[in-house]
RNA sequence: GUGGGUAUAGCUUAGUUGGUUAAAGCGCCAGUUUGUGGCACUGGAGACCGUCGGUUCGAAUCCGACUAUCCACCCCA
């Protein structure tokens, strides 16, 4: 088939027969973020420019190299959201929420976009569910969001995840910090790779997170942000772990985690799996206490998380996870000859008000292809309507897993206490012998 | 942006050393059953063999470029 046009590259389509999946996981994290406390909020997904390169940081990325940015008519530079945060926030000071009362909880679902080459677990439009909590200084703040994702994986039934934590400081000890990590790598500068090079004296920090084998090892013997956090940071740190430990919360303490949006500060933390492929990290978040402030907001410390859904759903594939699946027809009507077709329809009609899923042919199908359909559906009873059925204002109702029939009025006014009783004593027939 | 793999019906694939109307299974539509699904049988629709160019009397097959897609780097969800 010549289509006109296909798909945008890196983005997907979520099909009738797969939806199921996605409203699965939906209504367990929101749940599960109901049951903490959070809200949803809805933000648009396009923002002004300027949020998410003062919101995300200039020499990140993300914003130098992934945006979907692009002049509107008017003149205004509006970017596609890469993340959810930045808008969550803003939102958040526009509307002064913080008047309102603190902490403010909010959960979201969205869809986020970034120029990338895809690959498994990476596409340019992404969908991602997060929650943001304003005003939450406490390390209890912390603990809690990481016990929420815990809930929610335990939920889903995943298994094998690792929380990999870290804390990197607030604004004075990175300061210190990148000096002495500028010193240690200058000392390799001649084996470090190139991109390495660049990030040297702009943030040194990120060769930590570096691939290559070489600058890998290099890192190792790179100081630790853990000895340059100051006596604040390093108090909120051991909080953080000791209500983890409380909580039975398993975790490993990984000083390389560093987070490429540079509105992070002191804890971060990433949920990584090895059945993944090469994009480990199902959920990545942390604090980030100055973001409020850097968008023009009174100080606020918060925190949150973000939570890629693709990937999430891979890891449900890749561990074998069965997701129920909907509901099947509960009623097909076949028909014989337009006037039994609108008999259907009428009927159909009133069984749908009363919540019962129904079906009835829109094809125009022979009788055998209507069966056929209604197999296929899954429908669990089928009631065949033809001539005589009409006359004598009664029908067969057959149970399409067992065959069993029963005969079932036609009138619309009782049709439906007609069908309750018939799937009583069709589904209980052990009621009947008592 | 840099690598590597792949490209034949909706899906999964076959296609022999280049040779005429490109094949099968599944799926889809229908018939066998003038009023009843699953099984079986029969038939039908559906592919300019990713695109363009080259070699050749002749290309799905050989060569080149491009495109798409997958995987990996980078980065992150």
């Amino acid at each position: 088939m010549a289509l006109i046009t296909k798909r945008i590259k890196g983005t997907q389509d979520v099909l009738p027969k797969e939806s199921y999946r996605w409203q699965f996981i939906k209504k367990v994290l929101s749940d599960e973020a109901k049951n903490f406390g959070y809200k949803e909020i809805r933000t648009p997904v396009f923002e002004n420019t300027k949020l998410f390169e003062r919101g995300v940081g200039e020499t990140t990325d993300v914003v130098q190299k992934e945006m979907y940015t692009f002049e509107t008519k008017g003149g205004d530079m509006i970017t596609l959201r890469p993340e959810g945060t930045a808008g969550t926030a803003r939102a958040v000071l526009e509307n002064a929420l913080p008047n309102e009362g603190l902490p403010i909880k909010a959960y979201y679902f969205l869809s986020c976009y970034r120029y990338e080459k895809p690959q498994s677990g990476r596409l340019r439009e992404f969908h991602q569910f997060g929650v943001e909590c304003f005003g939450a200084e406490n390390p209890a703040a912390d603990a809690e969001v990481i016990s929420m994702l815990c809930s929610i994986f335990e939920r889903l039934g995943v298994k094998n995840l690792s929380l990999e934590i870290n804390s990197i400081g607030c604004k004075e000890c990175r300061k210190n910090y990148h000096e002495a990590l500028k010193v240690y790598f200058e000392k390799y500068k001649d084996e470090l790779c190139e991109t390495c090079l660049s990030r040297l004296s702009r943030n040194p920090m990120r060769i930590l997170d570096c691939k290559s084998p070489i600058c890998k090892k290099i890192a190792e013997g790179a100081p630790k942000i853990i000895d340059f956090l100051c006596d604040d940071c390093k108090e909120h740190f051991e909080k953080v772990k000791t209500y983890l430990d409380t909580n039975g919360i398993n975790y490993t303490v990984n000083p390389n985690i560093v987070r490429g949006l540079d509105y992070y500060s002191k804890t971060v933390f990433e949920f990584v799996s090895t059945d993944l492929g090469a994009q480990s990290t199902v959920c990545g978040g942390g604090r980030y206490d100055g973001l409020i402030e850097e968008l023009g907001g009174q100080p606020l410390p918060s925190l949150g998380f973000g939570l890629g859904l693709e990937r999430l759903l891979l890891l449900l594939d890749a561990q074998n996870i069965e997701i129920e699946k909907p509901a099947p027809c509960e009623i097909y009507f076949a028909s014989m000859g337009d006037d039994a077709n609108k008999k259907a329809f009428e009927l159909a009609s009133v069984l749908r008000t009363a919540g019962v899923f129904t079906e009835f042919d829109i094809v125009g199908r022979g009788l055998r292809p209507q069966m056929k359909y209604a197999d296929k559906i899954g429908a669990k009873y089928s009631i065949v309507i033809g001539d005589d059925e009409l006359q004598k204002n009664k029908a067969e109702i057959k149970n399409m897993s067992n065959g069993n029939k029963y005969e079932i009025t036609l009138d619309k006014e009782k049709i439906i206490s007609d069908f309750l009783q018939i799937k009583i004593k069709d589904e209980l027939p052990s009621l009947e012998v008592q």
